[in-house]
DNA sequence: ATCAGTAATGATAATCATTACTGATTTCTG
DNA sequence: CAGAAATCAGTAATGATTATCATTACTGAT
């Protein structure tokens, strides 16, 4: 993999925050640094940076992709008010794994766990 | 809701496989006892039935989406090698769930748990 | 520092799953 | 049975993602 300007400014702004944002709006913020950037360019990274393991797709009840730019293994919430994703710890999940590994038969290489409902400020509406 | 004779074809075949089938299989399925049903008439009819409670969509890293006509609830494992979606039961999930609104704050009314890695039949090879 | 090779880019077209629309048909209630 | 409303088939539109292709930009060797 080659250097290029576009993708490490797209990593850094993966990293930069917590908010699992989606293509589009990655594609929105770079532009302000890269007015000609490519949406193409930013699909291509993202698919090449989660091949490589540099990132987290999320895929959720949306009909659109979200990124995490941390890759140490967190869960997500997703409020289905707001639609924001937030990150939650679940500790003991190397249970639940082994367990799974054990029913299934086959081999389990990861998995993901996406609780819905409302977060606490949509609550307070 | 009104009865009508291919919303209950296609209920009655969702819970006749367990193979978790995706919106193109049901209608192709379908066509053999309707040979004029309309694809939008499947769409229509399996978010109506999601809505309802009576089925699940089951959102996989695959870019399309997949119906389960059992709804008691249960985690998969999804293969990706062939892509074959089983079913994996795993116990004690309410810890995890009452640990994820702890955690997270907000009110947690549902989770999905996908499993990834290589089926069985699929390790032999 | 320049060069050649090749990966990456920007621009745009294509794909493909899903949704929306429309006029005809079916279901249900009185 | 009649009329209202839901549902249908057929088809066009949408929207996210992927593919194509000519041009540009890295990179390691001369």
């Amino acid at each position: 993999m080659r250097y290029s300007k576009q993708r490490e400014a797209l990593l850094s702004l993966l990293r930069s925050t917590r908010s699992h944002p989606s293509a589009q709006w990655l594609y929105e913020n770079l532009r302000k640094e890269f007015p000609n950037i490519s949406l193409g360019t930013v699909y291509r990274n993202l698919a090449l940076l989660e091949e490589k393991g540099y990132i987290v797709r999320i895929h959720t009840t949306s009909n659109t992709e979200h990124y995490d730019g941390f890759v140490d293994k967190h869960q997500h919430f997703v409020c289905r008010m707001c639609g924001k994703i937030t990150d939650v710890d679940i500790d003991n999940t190397d249970v639940i794994q082994s367990q799974a590994a054990e029913k299934s038969g086959g081999k389990i290489e990861d998995y993901s766990l996406i609780f819905y409902g409302i977060c606490s400020e949509c609550c307070q509406k």
